[in-house]
RNA sequence: GGGCCAAUAGCUCAGCUGGAUAGAGCACCGCCCUUCUAAGGCGGUGGUCGAGGGUUCGAAUCCUUCUUGGCCCGCCA
């Protein structure tokens, strides 16, 4: 509809300058807006505003020639002009209403479009060590990467969603001393601990579990424990598979799924950072110092330049990094968006300069911003009025399994994915697990259940309506009902602004707004009356609302109740 | 010292990429249950959009300088 009025616009535009009103050179900004308030239409435009200064008149009396050279259309029932010179654009009753019928026909793929025109993109997120289980940071990052996934599937984009992670280095070596220790009955607080041992609990479990010989399901293989103590080797295998196996019980209790499990190890084995480390010193952005190898980041944009190769020949941790994006670029990803926490921050300069290092060297012709990145800031978990403390490496802090058993799973997913990820955000373990009008989760599950309910009802009291009869739509001519059709119409560009900017968050604002004008409808409009015609419109309404309830929950992961 | 993010109602946050009188929810005050689910609805109180300067028809939004808070600045990952 947006388009439609662009276009009559473009058309009264031409006429404009066909008989001099405008120059032929003026530079056309055609923008047409929802309207906040209804007084003002069901659309607006501001080009009169843009215009005024080349047509060298003033912008209420260019809204007037503008809205005289508009073309008919039977979508439009009247302009007004208002304000400081805005067209505002009522829709006609028919315009209005269609909504209702595009939402039915559509069904589960309203509001997705085909802009992403198949093309291929890749989320990396999550993307835990296998040291522990996953923390409430890990959680956001699982919800609002799962949900840019629905969006950009939604909108058209091939997606492949990847976790990666690191299964060997030194801090698996550190898991793998850590797990050993326990192993042989010691504890955080013996004095033979490893240094920086990991100290939680879970640590322990692993250990035992090892000792009694359990068998654990990794990706290709099965790993028993051998119950010998003595086996680092044993211990480090052992360890990894059963932390990995504990990250995806967690994720999948979550609903999210991966499509590639990415093992930093095989970028070793099958030399890909050999390969990525000779393309950079080819790139001639190399140079050695201190017995060290270095690239030249400052040419990059970089504060200063980074070690690749460590005096003692290991490579630091942003050279497979390095090798792991060029190797997701011959994947065929001209599309890669990494969530992660905003304390990684810096890996992005970094990665970027060696992606960059090699791509201009060997004509690989890779964009300056590739990849994207969505960070998300630190998550602050609140129960009682007062702070749960996260210190992954103390061993002491909130698990996304914690929260899932306490809160559930609707609502942890809702509250990690509700806000902006560039916004610290505050989890408030009381308010996810009340069930009352507080709750944005139940408020929206809930508006879907009670449209359930109500058709539910219809067949009781012996009435027919089914979603594809025809009705009267233009007996929907309340403010209530008109808010919410326009309120459902709007869906589209939502969700295409959401998944263009990877922000999931405005998906639940909407679910909130409409959610409420759904129960406010529900409450001033009795649906279950003896007029059919009236009955079956407002029926069919409500039914198109649940539609689009239920495709939005599902655009964040959370699940639409039929019954609560 | 440098970088990233934030700052909007008492609290938690939106604000559609620069538009009209800045919006929700909670809290507080007052209403609405013999009714399709009150897990709900209606109304009210509450703002110098952190501060100053700039850009223009128009700024919470863009630029700039500050202030405050969080995170990062390793030959750890």
């Amino acid at each position: 509809m947006k388009q439609h009025i662009a276009d009559l616009i473009n058309a009264a535009l031409d006429t404009l300058t066909d008989n001099g009103t405008l120059p032929a050179d003026a530079q056309r900004r055609i923008m047409v807006e929802n309207t906040r308030d209804k007084a003002h239409g069901d659309f607006a435009s501001n080009v009169a505003m843009t215009l005024a200064k080349a047509a060298k008149t003033n912008p209420r009396q260019l809204s007037q020639a503008i809205c005289d050279a508009l073309p008919a259309s039977e979508n439009i029932a009247k302009t007004e002009i208002a304000g400081p010179g805005f067209i505002n654009f009522f829709l006609a009753s028919d315009a209005a209403t269609a909504v209702v019928g595009r939402i039915l026909k559509a069904g589960n793929k309203y509001g997705h479009s085909d802009a992403g025109a198949n093309r291929k993109v890749q989320v990396e997120f999550v993307s835990a060590n296998p040291t522990g289980p996953l923390h409430v940071g890990h959680g956001r990052g699982a919800a609002v990467g799962d949900s840019i996934c629905r969006l950009l599937s939604a909108t058209g984009w091939d997606v492949t969603a990847e976790f990666y992670y690191n299964d060997a280095g030194a801090q698996i070596n550190n898991l793998a001393l850590s797990t050993q220790a326990r192993c042989k009955g010691l504890g955080p607080e013996d004095a033979s601990w490893p240094e920086d041992g990991y100290r939680g609990d879970y640590i322990k479990e692993l250990a035992d579990s090892y000792m009694a010989g359990d068998s654990i399901e990794a990706e290709d293989k099965q790993v028993t424990g051998l119950k010998d103590a003595d086996n680092q080797n044993a211990i480090r295998d052992f360890a990894v598979a059963y932390l990995r196996r504990e990250q995806d019980q967690d994720l999948k209790a979550f609903g999210v799924n991966f499509d590639v499990y990415f093992l930093e190890s095989s970028l070793y084995s099958e030399g890909m950072v050999e390969q990525t480390v000779q393309q950079l010193i080819d790139s001639g952005y190399t140079y050695e110092q201190d017995g060290a190898l270095w690239l030249k980041t400052t040419e990059f944009g970089d504060d200063k330049d980074r070690v690749m190769r460590k005096t003692d020949g290991g490579y630091t941790y942003f050279v497979p990094d390095v090798a792991y994006h060029l190797n997701k670029w011959n994947r065929g990803f001209e599309r890669v968006v990494n969530e992660q926490g905003a304390d990684h921050h810096s890996t992005i300069t970094r990665v970027r300069a060696g992606v960059q290092a090699v791509s201009q060297s060997t004509g690989m012709a890779i964009p300056e911003k590739w990849p994207d990145y969505v960070l998300h800031q630190m998550v602050m978990v609140m129960r009682g009025g007062e702070e749960v403390k996260i210190s992954k490496r103390a061993g002491s802090y909130v698990t996304l399994q914690d929260l899932i058993e306490e809160v559930g799973r609707d609502a942890t997913r809702y509250f990690l994915v509700a806000r902006a990820t560039t916004s610290q955000l505050t989890f408030d373990i009381d308010l996810a697990i009340s069930q009352s009008n507080d709750n944005p989760v139940y408020y929206i599950q809930y508006a879907h259940a009670r449209v359930c309910s109500v058709i539910g009802k219809l067949a009781e009291r012996g009435w027919e309506w089914n979603q594809n009869m025809a009705v009267d739509l233009a007996l929907l001519d309340t403010d209530a009902e008109k808010a919410l059709m326009k309120r459902l119409a709007t869906f589209p560009e939502v969700v295409q602004r959401a998944a263009e900017n990877c922000e999931p968050h405005q998906i639940a604002n909407y679910l909130v707004d409409l959610a409420g004008d759904f129960h406010s409808y529900y409450n001033s409009n009795k649906m279950l009356i003896e007029d059919a015609e009236l009955r079956n419109a407002r029926i069919t309404l409500s039914a198109a609302c649940r539609q689009v309830l239920a495709n939005g929950l599902d655009l964040l992961g959370v699940r639409a109740p039929e019954h609560m």
